[in-house]
DNA sequence: CTGAAAGCGCTAACAT
DNA sequence: ATGTTAGCGCTTTCAG
């Protein structure tokens, strides 16, 4: 086939121009013969000529390119979440005419093969999933690379981040078991070692204040996000306090634990006890009860952080941003 | 700071030979001075120096890139199913020093910024996810492009691909039933528009016949994948035949669905009714009867499809793959 | 075994 | 407004 081979000399001399001409037409110079646009653009479409990537790379030094980075030693990619978070930013990207690179890899720091894929020139930004080890990612920044992390990362970095309002959503939760009549709230936190699961505690307690109740510590419990834990939590919440009558859990997955545990012990939801996760994931929606739940904006995150480098490439520097959640009131509470 | 600056050239003044020479070792030309190529190596690692993808792709045409294109007309891809490929696809390609550019967009063979950017000169290779729409695919490849798809297309076609056993599997599946004494098995089909649709209907027929029983209309259903559909079709299987005594269903979303109904109507699981699904989905593991299902080799797959891209780019032709799938045996059967 | 020289396809001064 | 001229950083003949 007539494939890739040609190139802007071959339009050049077809449209009867100079290859500056062409380059002029295709970077969308203002400054050329509305007539030659003419000639060069039909020149071009009859030809089927693509301009080379590489070529453009070399002189201009930006790429076009933006790695979406996974740490894989937290496999969490198995994680619908992230399949939709990627997905998000692959399309924010295409828009703006960059292309997403994926790169699944122990982000170790020590690795010198892992900075200098990432190395600027290599790249033109990059977003970095759910990161434990901010080292590699600040010795990236550093060297003037335009990141931005999905997540919240230590409250000390000063990374750029988008992250969902883990807060807020929390906040509306609890608020929503205090609104249906709930007296006796109780909560199931997550690991505090990761930021949601501090914020979504801290979201909880503010609510149970701004509506008048109190936390005594007997109402919560801490699990690790499994549903195991949810299942241990909820029984010594129970057994602690009897009198529980609504429960906020910090992520859907220990909430079907805690709902296994009542279901067990003849605890009728939402009568006895309503019930409020967090996530919406896919099997709180095809449990036997569904689940009330605060959804996450997952391809908002992934839209957002792409448009967040993207501002970094062009030399913004973007405020990092916090998305709302939503609550979706199913038959639980 | 100084990183990306670093040229070839640097590295060949500072170790006192010519750019060939650098470029021979950065290229492992078996010809050079060993002395050179350890001077060579050491300015390298001094000067920390990474060679300039965009000039090597320039010269050698190559662009060390393999797309990985899913189409976003079917977003497939809040499975998590697909982030596993990819987690599969990214970790196979980088250990042949490829990379993955994730594409999420419209398969439309009319859309000419699809087919540009999927060229070849664009890429060196694509892996297509899941197609409807072969004609966007088959041009690509009539252009030259190495590329495979995951998933088993349309019979006719020539294209290479990569698919599970999903006949093996639901044979596996069915002969397990009979194995733990089921006499009356039925099944639950999915859409028989979709190859593993008909594939695991077509392992569920062979398996009965070879275990001498029959397999009366009256004992398959058909559903759509969805746990309503799942429902539907027990309840009429029920209806129509209450001594079925295991029942084997094409996905565990039906078979969540199938399963509440069973115990909606008394009947326990597996003791007067086994269930074997297929997929291995989360929801089955967590669901109050643990579910015993098919579980695909899904990192496999992306596994597979990367190695055989590869291999079509150094200019073989490998054969198709189908791999095997395992039983995972818990409670329902 | 090594170096010199010639581009790969494009853009960006610099002249007109 | 357009053409001319240099390269971008690398690989690859082609001579030695």
């Amino acid at each position: 086939m007539n494939r890739s081979k040609i190139t802007l000399a071959d339009i050049a001399e077809m449209a009867g121009v100079s290859p500056s001409t062409v380059s002029r037409v295709l970077n969308g110079d203002p400054r050329v013969n509305a007539e030659r646009i003419e000639r060069v653009n039909s020149a071009i479409k009859e030809l089927g000529y693509t301009p080379n990537r590489a070529a453009r790379t070399l002189v201009t030094g930006k790429t076009g390119l933006v790695a979406a980075v996974i740490d894989s030693n937290l496999n969490v990619f198995s994680d619908p979440f992230w399949g939709q978070i990627t997905t998000g930013i692959s399309q924010a990207l295409q828009e703006a005419n960059f292309q997403a690179l994926l790169m699944v890899r122990p982000l170790d720091a020590s690795d010198p093969s892992v900075v200098a894929s990432l190395a600027p020139g290599q790249i033109d930004g990059a977003i970095f999933f759910q990161l434990h080890d901010d080292d590699t990612v600040n010795l990236l920044q550093d060297m003037g690379l335009p990141l931005v992390v999905v997540g919240r990362p230590d409250e000390s970095s000063k990374l750029t981040f988008v992250d969902s309002d883990n807060l807020g959503g929390a906040y509306e939760a609890t608020r929503h078991l205090a609104q249906r009549g709930c007296r006796n709230i109780a909560t199931i936190a997550g690991n505090l070692g990761l930021s949601s699961g501090r914020l979504r505690l801290e979201g909880f307690r503010r609510a149970l204040k701004d509506t008048g109740r109190d936390c005594p510590e007997t109402r919560i419990a801490y699990g690790d996000w499994t549903d195991e834990s949810g299942a241990t939590a909820m029984a010594s919440l129970l057994d602690a306090d009897p009198t529980i009558d609504g429960v906020f859990i910090a992520n859907d997955l220990m909430a079907l634990g805690a709902m296994s545990v009542m279901e067990e012990r003849g605890i009728s939801i939402p009568d006895d006890v309503a019930v409020v996760g967090f996530d919406n994931m896919f099997a709180g929606r095809i449990s036997r009860q569904q689940l009330t739940t605060v959804e996450q904006d997952v391809r908002g995150l992934g839209a957002e952080a792409a448009a967040m480098v993207i501002q970094m490439i062009d030399g913004g520097s973007p405020a990092s941003k916090i998305l709302p959640t939503s609550l979706i009131v199913r038959e639980t509470a």
